[in-house]
Parts: structure tokens; C-alpha cells; sequence
DNA sequence: TATAACTCCTGAAGGC
DNA sequence: TGCCTTCAGGAGTTAT
């Protein structure tokens, strides 16, 4: 699923094949694709004959810069495909952005991801994302926080934040309000690293314990950025289709009912916000 | 206002 | 072989 090292990894690559070019033609084949969009169908198609000036990244969100944003989410299972000459349209094939013979690919099995013409908003003074020095952002990303990898988070105002929430840890994690970038896989990971219990309360939590974590978050998805995402399957690749290798250095997600890398215990999934967890009974231990 | 639950969606996998 | 059920989960919407 692509989480903030898998967007960041396709921000890059989307970047270097079409920083200074000129939209020349959209092609939109599902009508969920532009659900969110401003003005609709018709909001994306108005950005023909814009010219690309950036590919911004904040969390899970990334959005081209056309003087106006073109923001894109991948979902759960979204993937940006580039092909010089005609892309080949497969069944998942959901819209098909042309820049004079190169084409841009937007694919989607499961239909949780769009494209969404958005206007920018200003900001607050500093970068809005990961790859252009604009400040402004766009209005459909402005109450996303920023992302841990983000030079301009503090991770004691999230901390601050974070103990004021009087639900568990792992809600908090995931609530991209908060702090932005983190999901399932990686939340498993950055818990199980501090050794924090997922259903743990946030408000019980210390100010130490919480800046370990962040930090710990931090950690992960720069490992997993290294090793250029985390792939189980098909669902996510880059730019050219290739897929990442940081699933062959996951300690916590997926590893229900095996023993814990660290101690040998056998690791627990748990139900949680209708999806599942991962942690060491031994090694994150519930108190609070 | 804050938090929790529900909903969207498709295809792989497993059971029968 | 074919049908049915379960599972995966990001984020917006609705309910409490």
C-alpha cells in the first residue's frame, strides 16, 4: 500500500519525467477518478496546455504543480506509470495524462485513489511540501499536517499534540491531522521499534516515550525509502514499474502467529479500526 | 468538539 | 470447477 516512502519514491520519478512539460491531452476513463476534483471532469481537462513547474509532496498526498495543483492520491492501491508513445491501457487503467508523446498513467484496482483539480491557499510561511520552495497549498491538503520526513515538523509540538488525544496510540498515528505520511505498515514498525503497545493511550504516554516514536518513525520510512518502498504484490511500483524490497525487512506487519525477531514471542494480531495490528506482547507490553 | 463507526471498492485467497 | 465469504485499508462522511 503506498505510504509515504512508496509516494515519495514515485513523486521522484514522476519529477524527472515531466518537470518542464506541457500537458497536451487528458483521458479519463472512470468516474471515480475525478470524484473530488473541483469543477469535476471538466477541472482536470482545463489544465491542458499548462506547463509542469514542480511535483510536490506533504504525507500521502503529492500534487503537480501547474500554477495551478493537480493533486493526486493513490489509495490503496494507485500506481503512476510512465511510457513514452501510447501507454498500453490495462482493465485498472483509470485516467491517462499525455505530455507530447509521454504519457503519464494513473492505475487502480480498487478505485480508492483520485486525481482532484484543487486552487492553492496560502500557507504558513514555509516549503507546503517535499520537492518545490512554494508556500502556498492546496486547499484540498491544507488540513493535512506535515509529514515526519518534513524539515519543518517539530516533533515536540506533535508530542504535545499527540498527549492531548485521549484515545490510543495507533488512532493518533494514523490520524493524518496529527501528523501525516504514517500508515498501517508503517505505524507496526515504528511501535514495535519503541516497543509501545498500539491500544496504548496517547495521553499516558510521556513526552520521551513520544519523541522515541516519532523518531523511530522517522527511522523506518527512511530505511524503507533507501530500499525504495515496501511491496507484497503488484500493487505498488514506480514510475517504471518496478517494485521495492522493504517488505524483506518488516518486523511487526504481517507477522501475526510467527515468533518476534527480537525475543521469540509469539506476535499477536489484533483487530483494530477495521483493519489489523501487529505487535509483541512481550516486547510492547499493554499498561494504560 | 472529539471520537468512533461506517462506507466506498476490487481482486486474491481459501473453504466448500 | 464454480460459487461464496473473508480480507486488505486510506480517508471522507456520518453517528454518538
Amino acid at each position: 500500500m503506498p505510504e509515504l516512502p512508496e509516494v515519495e519514491t514515485i513523486r521522484a520519478g514522476l519529477e524527472s519525467g515531466i518537470l518542464g512539460r506541457t500537458l497536451t491531452g487528458v483521458e479519463l476513463y472512470h468516474p471515480r477518478v475525478a470524484r473530488r476534483s473541483e469543477n469535476g471532469e471538466h477541472g482536470i481537462h482545463d489544465l491542458v496546455g499548462s506547463t509542469v513547474h514542480a511535483v510536490v509532496r506533504r504525507g500521502k498526498y503529492m500534487w503537480i504543480d501547474f500554477g495551478q495543483p493537480l493533486v493526486v492520491h493513490l489509495g490503496m492501491s494507485g500506481q503512476l506509470l510512465i511510457h513514452d508513445g501510447r501507454a498500453p491501457r490495462g482493465p485498472h487503467t483509470r485516467a491517462v495524462l499525455d505530455f507530447s508523446g509521454r504519457q503519464v498513467s494513473f492505475v487502480d484496482q480498487r478505485t480508492f485513489g483520485h486525481l482532484q483539480r484543487s486552487t492553492y491557499l496560502p500557507g504558513d510561511g514555509h516549503p507546503a511540501g517535499y520537492g518545490s520552495e512554494r508556500t502556498e497549498i492546496p486547499a484540498s491538503v491544507a488540513h493535512i499536517a506535515r509529514d515526519l520526513l518534513d524539515p519543518w515538523i517539530h516533533l515536540r509540538d506533535i508530542s504535545a499534540t499527540t498527549r492531548r488525544k485521549r484515545t490510543e496510540i495507533k488512532r493518533v498515528m494514523l490520524d493524518q491531522t496529527v501528523v501525516s505520511g504514517l500508515g498501517n505498515i508503517y505505524c507496526d514498525e515504528a511501535l514495535f521499534r519503541a516497543g509501545i503497545h498500539p491500544r496504548r493511550k496517547a495521553s499516558g504516554l510521556s513526552y520521551i516515550s513520544l519523541e522515541t516514536l516519532w523518531r523511530h518513525g522517522q527511522d523506518v520510512m527512511r530505511d524503507a525509502l533507501d530500499q525504495g518502498g515496501t511491496s507484497f504484490d503488484a500493487l505498488y511500483v514506480n514510475v517504471n514499474g518496478a517494485s521495492g524490497y522493504f517488505d524483506r525487512s518488516l518486523n511487526a506487519y504481517g507477522r501475526g502467529g510467527k515468533p518476534c525477531l527480537r525475543c521469540g514471542t509469539t506476535m499477536q494480531k489484533i483487530e483494530f479500526m477495521n483493519r489489523s495490528s501487529t505487535f509483541c506482547p512481550t516486547c510492547q507490553p499493554y499498561s494504560g
